[in-house]
DNA sequence: CGCCAGGCTTCTA
DNA sequence: TAGAAGCATGGC
């Protein structure tokens, strides 16, 4: 990959598998719009981003390479060889059909904190709804940066009562997020040192909070703290593990699951008719 | 309008 | 201790 400064931004080159729509409308966050133009804008905590495909690469527009290299490389996951990835799972045709068709995706390295809120915002919820609800959530209580703006620290929602949370219109959602923000604020739980733990610890550890189950700790594991070992169970893969790959669990994907799942994830959700209709949660 | 949404908590047998 | 109901809100 090649990093050079552009006139008006910066552009990588010669990077295999990112593309901006799969990386960024594949379910894993919920701050990044497609413009009229075609470019992608969003916010990763207090950081705003233009990005736009090229010919020859992709151009974060507006900022420095030292910015780049400060922020955007690791959160893109640019460091990490995807095609190396792929060629460790096993070899099962549902998995070749996923990676080959969601083949630009990749796993952001997003904030603990700004992933837990959002996939505490997620359950019982659509994409729509979700991105929404977070828009008004930074709207209502973060910082300006720019013409967006920031998402909210802790500190922030912990002193807030469900009411003036409300106006979010985020539901029977408003007590999680206050309990999330409290029990992080306190320093109750520490989401760094989560990230640290041994995984079924830290999991144990993210489902004290309330609001919290399986499946949310589960993501905010996988996009929020760097642990690619992570699978998230939502009612499309329990579905998918049951249609597609019967017989195989989260650890049959290997050290990498997580990815898989993604790849599995995005296919399914794209193209419905891979799966049977019949719904279970 | 009715169904459903990247679930979780609470209630019930 | 498993299974189902209830949950706020609004996208489609």
């Amino acid at each position: 990959m090649k990093v050079t400064q552009h006139k008006n931004g910066v552009l990588i080159s010669g990077i295999d598998d990112f593309d901006l729509e799969q990386t960024l409308d594949c379910g894993q966050c919920f701050r990044f719009w497609l413009n009229s133009d075609g470019d992608w804008h969003g916010v990763a905590g207090d950081r705003p981003i233009t990005l736009r495909r090229l010919d020859d690469g992709i151009l974060f527009l507006n900022i420095t390479v030292g910015e780049f290299e400060e922020f955007w490389r690791r959160y893109f996951d640019l460091d990490r060889d995807y095609a190396a990835v792929r060629a460790g799972f096993p070899d099962h045709p549902a998995l070749r059909d996923s990676t080959c068709f969601a083949r630009g995706l990749r796993i952001l390295r997003q904030d603990p904190w700004e992933a837990l809120i959002s996939f505490i915002i997620s359950q019982n919820n659509n994409v729509p709804r979700i991105k929404g609800i977070i828009d008004r959530l930074c709207r209502g209580f973060g910082t300006p940066c720019g013409d967006d703006f920031a998402f909210p620290p802790p500190s922030v929602l912990a002193c807030l009562s469900t009411e003036e949370l409300g106006v979010i219109r985020c539901g029977f959602r408003a007590a999680y997020i206050l309990d999330a923000a409290k029990r992080v604020c306190s320093g109750q739980i520490d989401l760094e040192q989560v990230a640290a733990m041994p995984i079924e610890q830290a999991r144990a550890a993210l489902q004290t909070i309330k609001g919290v189950g399986p499946k949310v700790a589960e993501c905010v594991l996988l996009y929020g703290m760097g642990r690619l070992e992570a699978f998230p169970l939502d009612v499309w893969m329990k579905r998918a593990m049951a249609e597609l790959f019967p017989g195989c669990t989260p650890e049959s994907f290997g050290r990498f699951a997580g990815i898989a799942q993604q790849y599995i994830f995005h296919y399914c959700r794209c193209n419905p008719s891979c799966l049977c209709s019949t719904v279970q949660k």
